[in-house]
DNA sequence: CATAAAACAGAACGAATGTTCTGTTTTTAA
DNA sequence: TTAAAAACAGAACATTCGTTCTGTTTTATG
């Protein structure tokens, strides 16, 4: 007696039984979206299903339904993070244009990010590395290439910005770029230390300093 | 029928009773520091009481006698960290003669600490900022005041280099030195990633040069 | 309309965890 | 030696939380 939509058999036509039957009352994709902010905002550990329940709209049956359990709930929502945090300001670092303008971009919209609920924002990435990578190496891993994934992006913004000379003099774009990651990140941790939006800006200012000539 | 320590009529020589009565097979200054340790590992909610008690060899019940129930014991090694957290390389940078490395050890410290353990050692700065900070004004004001403190130490041992010629023209010290705490908070998050040593040095490198002339 | 089957709501269950309670042991002044 | 009282060990309790179970509703085909 499977009642879960994830147990259908899927040799029949479209994953369904030969009758139609009752439609979901929600949207999956917009269920995740909202699963994966309350994470990002407490983490996985003092994330209760009842949170995501509340924060989605969803119910139980439902969530587990459609997502399995919290785990891979949650494994989703962080995949869901990785891909598209930052995404548009680091895709544009790659073009051949690019410039401090966009590595600024990269900070500037975090900091918007953060200052975006009255509750700030936290950073999945930095709530997952401190309670779950250590003890789980797959998840280690999606951290560890997302940070290598970012500091590449940096890595070719610096050298599209060398060519035009406005790069520091003697700069490893490489080491820079791995620099600028993990600067990236001690930006989450000083917001969440209650440092004020301009302090940060600040913080940026000096961050982007550090690379320019 | 008070049987805790702690609820001892004071008014009594030396908070006891005229009876001397069986004496306690802990010291609560190396219990306090153990669980310390356990809580910079895993964090506040992914620490229990078992969890404290396996680390300090300390019964249930004389951790609560001793140190009032979780929460509070959690306060007290919150405060014992940001008291003693490289605490001798931080007084280092405020001496007259402080250099760039001075600043470079609180770095290397830091990196000798988190590799110290096979289970790699966190932060518990880093741990109590994402978890408790947000919904804990007191907590957040502890680390506040901690961070600001760690950006003076920089901002002065900036100083003491600057008079020598030692640091990047035109750098604003107090600006730098909280960028310095951001980065060196950074560096704690990509060590959960998964990072190297040779990788986090190179980041310290940078991060020194950022600030150097 | 009848029916199969999944979606749904919420009760129920079991494990983990923070905290307290109970009975025993230890200590030293009287 | 006695006695008072705290330290101790571990059982017990209450709550929270992840997960599963039960009964109802909805859908559209036969």
């Amino acid at each position: 007696m499977p009642r879960f939509n994830f147990m259908v058999d899927k040799t029949k036509q479209n994953g369904y039984s030969v009758y139609m039957v009752r439609t979901r009352e929600f949207d999956p994709t917009t269920a995740l979206t909202s699963a994966m902010q309350v994470f990002a905002s407490r983490g996985y550990s003092n994330t209760s299903i009842d949170d995501v329940v509340n924060a989605t709209g969803v119910s139980r049956y439902s969530l587990y339904g459609t997502f399995g359990n919290k785990r891979e709930l949650f494994e989703q929502a962080l995949e869901k993070y990785t891909e598209y945090m930052g995404k548009a300001t680091f895709m544009k670092m790659l073009e051949p244009d690019s410039s401090f303008e966009q590595i600024r971009a990269t900070f500037d919209e975090r900091i918007a990010h953060m200052f975006e609920n009255e509750e700030k924002n936290g950073c999945l990435v930095v709530h997952t590395a401190m309670e779950l990578a250590p003890r789980d190496k797959d998840i280690e891993i999606v951290l560890n290439r997302l940070l290598k994934r970012m500091s590449n992006a940096y890595c070719v913004c610096l050298e599209h910005s060398r060519e035009r000379g406005e790069v520091k003099e003697g700069l490893d774009p490489k080491q820079a770029g791995q620099f600028l990651t993990g600067a990236f990140f001690g930006l989450s941790v000083m917001a969440r230390c209650g440092f004020s939006r301009e302090s940060l800006n600040d913080y940026v200012d000096s961050t982007i300093a550090a690379v320019a000539s």
